[in-house]
DNA sequence: TCAATAGATTAGAATTATTCTAACTAAAGA
DNA sequence: TCTTTAGTTAGAATAATTCTAATCTATTGA
């Protein structure tokens, strides 16, 4: 094995990769560890217009860039990036959640036969004739999605 | 025990109860067993504006009345109500299906707090600005979820 | 009427999706 | 540096759902 060039510090430094992963973490709050650093990079880097990704797809796509994470890290990821803001849970299958890194507002079309997730933004749509919200409850999000299917 | 009144009839005969019941699952097809029979009369009987129900609920519901069901059988006999077109499957949490008795066009208030889904009739709803429906694909549906929150 | 057959139905077992918690790790304070 | 505390990870446990072998029911033919 070839030798590495020597060290000039002794402190060892976390390399300087995915800065924006990075900074995500740290604006949420959350500890940067190697799982997270890795997995906010799949999610966030090179996506600019979202990611819809299930915990599987997701534990699939670390584990084929070599990240060493399990499922349940995974999961507890997605559910805390959740909790901090930086995704949304998105129910349109039953049996999985999918998670969403757009966090604009907006709608979806859901292909039943692929399984494919498209964004529609929100704001060209207007939803008229919804009823008054209850008493004592206040909106948190309105979903609108429709569903197609081969013809 | 008791002896019971003479027959007049060799034949046995199924007796005579939840007709409605009955009478809709000789429409979509279905045999009309024991267990059918039970949940379809939890399900629809007496319930003109609609039920949303998941598994979970039917079987404890279907126990209660003394109904010798198992919790396979009720998630089978959902499906397949939903497929004869008796029921409708609503997906808006994360971990379970509800299914829907009201048939018609409609949408969905939601409590995240207590569970709780209340329908809205989609006739005084319009949604304007939805994206034209992709080549080769259909509308099968469009869903509307208003998620509601204690303020 | 009755038995044989085919097909539908049921429910225990298996699978899949997700959460829980004990062990581990990192950061903060002395 | 050592200790304490809080955050993090991942194996184990749980919850939701489906699968399939055994059972039951209806139909057909004798």
């Amino acid at each position: 094995m070839a030798k590495t060039a020597p060290k000039t510090r002794k402190t060892v430094r976390t390399p300087p990769v995915t800065t924006a992963a990075l900074a995500r973490l740290r604006d949420a709050g959350l500890r940067p560890t190697r799982q997270r650093i890795a997995l906010a990079a799949l999610l966030f880097d090179g996506h600019p217009y979202g990611r819809h990704v299930t915990a599987e797809m997701l534990f699939d796509e670390a584990r084929k860039r070599g990240a060493r994470v399990s499922l349940a890290t995974v999961y507890n990821t997605l559910n805390q990036f959740t909790e901090a803001g930086l995704l949304r849970e998105l129910v349109v299958d039953p049996g999985t959640s999918h998670f969403d890194t757009n966090m604009g507002d907006h709608h979806h079309l859901y292909f039943e036969d692929s399984g494919e997730l498209r964004d529609v933004d929100a704001g060209g749509i207007e939803i008229k004739g919804l009823p008054a919200t209850p008493r004592g409850a206040e909106v948190a999000r309105v979903d609108v999605i429709v569903r197609l299917r081969r013809r």
